[in-house]
DNA sequence: AACACAATGAAAATAAATTACATTTAAGCT
DNA sequence: AGCTTAAATGTAATTTATTTTCATTGTGTT
């Protein structure tokens, strides 16, 4: 989608001339958007047509269209986005690098995520009986999080991260009751299961999962927030925090959904940590 | 700024002519941007020079600079700000909201970091014979997280919830030990503890926390991603985010500095998560 | 070294946008 | 109403920009 992006990964793969033009519009985009194909030629010491071409290799129907695609890229938020850390990065850049894909990733679940369905399962959990979450390996960290979010609701939450736990809790589960799981990849076999044996036990299944998946097919409601893999270093890194968004989403779509009494009682949990605290003297 | 909402606001001050290629433009501007002058002028059933000096009054260059400027207007969806939820929000509504405001806490919480911190942190942690993580809480979240991230390094890590063992586990902490404590308050009282005594039996000490608070005092290394308080909902969202982020810059300069011998190692990590996990069918 | 094929550039051809100028339209004034 | 004038719009010519065609150069292979 976005061209910047798209010059960055597919740089390896570009001729050599093709890869001058790129480090001319790489270097300052927000230029080459206002020039024409012939300046952008000069400056990249190559003629004309190359630009053409490198412009269609890039998908686009041209020079100009390229430069629509460019123009979008650069006022879509962030400039530089999701570039790869690399062998050589200091402890700056790598910061750097991890933030503005961290927020790339975060527009990108943004714009993928149904507000029907996220309404959907506010009304759900809303009137829920019993709420379990449900998460194993990095997801099961997004669970932890929703249990310390949702127990303040004064609701009965249950969290567990361990397998045979999260299958007897189901198989005890009835209607009324929501059972929410995460799932990045939506493929991890026991979780699949799980909701499984959920629905099966009447309880409505919310699954926080990539679409047309095998968790997907089990959930009443899907949730997708998606965002490009993160295969940097193996790692669960931007998927998770856009799941923890979402959790924040829901969270608020349930104090909302329960009036404004309601939040009294969230300030009555807080204040009661108080105690537990060092005062501020300010 | 924004073209569009240029062009609304200046219709009525447009002439006849001028309003009929308003019309269109607003009527689809993402067809208009891939259409010519000569297409466009069809459409409005005017002449091109109208359309051109329709572009110029909009202090444009021409027409192709007008539609540059068309294209970012378009891709522009996102105004970075700390909207507030409201009691009246629908699910689209605070579902923005939320994914704004973490953003643009994201990145106060980049400008905030110290990056040679986060270079000594990572010093540290590459050289540590043991790593705990310990939270309470939401920060108890992040702790779980990043077990989960450095876990995956085969070194010996450890992580509580439970403020009794963490108090144990620093007690029988000894030097090459590193703790890291995660607190947004800084304030958390057996937190402090935990500190105090990691440190006397001496471990280093490294808390991801706000600068100048009681547990900072503490630590040998201090993290402080800086996030505007999260009033909203009296629920920490952004801050743990922000954390988040930061373990996620910690395990990354740690597989940067540890070299690339060990990022196989990563890799097999993962591959063993394969078998769990149903087939992909592409 | 000779061949094949991809990559590149020069020049011609095409397409697009802009300018100059003519014509129309509308507004103001007697 | 009818004349005058200025603004608005369109036509056609010009200029500029982009794309295509085709020749040339470079690169790797047998």
């Amino acid at each position: 989608m976005n061209i910047i992006e798209k010059i960055t990964n597919e740089f390896d793969t570009f001729s050599k001339s093709e890869r001058k033009v790129a480090e001319v519009i790489l270097a300052s985009p927000a230029t080459v958007i206002h020039a024409s194909i012939a300046s952008l030629a000069k400056q990249a010491k190559i003629s004309e047509p190359t630009v053409n071409r490198f412009c269609r290799r890039l998908d686009t129907k041209g020079y100009p269209d390229f430069k629509l695609h460019l123009a979008q890229s650069l006022a879509n938020g962030t400039p530089y986005v999701n570039r790869h850390v690399d062998e050589n990065d200091t402890a700056e850049e790598y910061t750097t690098k991890i933030f503005e894909s961290t927020i790339a990733n975060l527009e990108m679940a943004r714009k993928s995520l149904d507000t029907n369905m996220i309404n959907r399962a506010v009304d759900v959990l809303t009137q829920a009986n019993k709420i379990s979450f449900f998460g194993l390996g990095a997801s099961a960290v997004v669970a932890h999080d929703a249990q310390n979010k949702f127990f303040r609701f004064n609701v009965p939450v249950i969290y567990f991260d361990d397998v045979l736990m999260q299958r007897m809790s189901s198989i005890n589960s009835t209607q009324g009751d929501v059972v929410v799981l995460f799932s990045h990849t939506g493929r991890t076999k026991p979780l699949v299961e799980v909701a499984h044996i959920a629905r099966e036990n009447d309880a409505i299944v919310i699954g926080v999962t990539d679409a047309n998946t095998p968790l997907a097919k089990e959930c009443n409601i899907v949730l997708s927030p998606t965002v490009s893999e993160d295969t940097d270093l193996y790692m669960p890194m931007a998927s998770r925090i856009a799941q923890l968004t979402l959790v924040d989403i829901l969270a608020t779509g349930f104090t909302l959904r329960r009036g404004s009494k309601f939040r009294d009682n969230l300030k009555k949990v807080k204040d009661s940590l108080r105690s537990s605290r060092f005062e501020r003297k300010e």
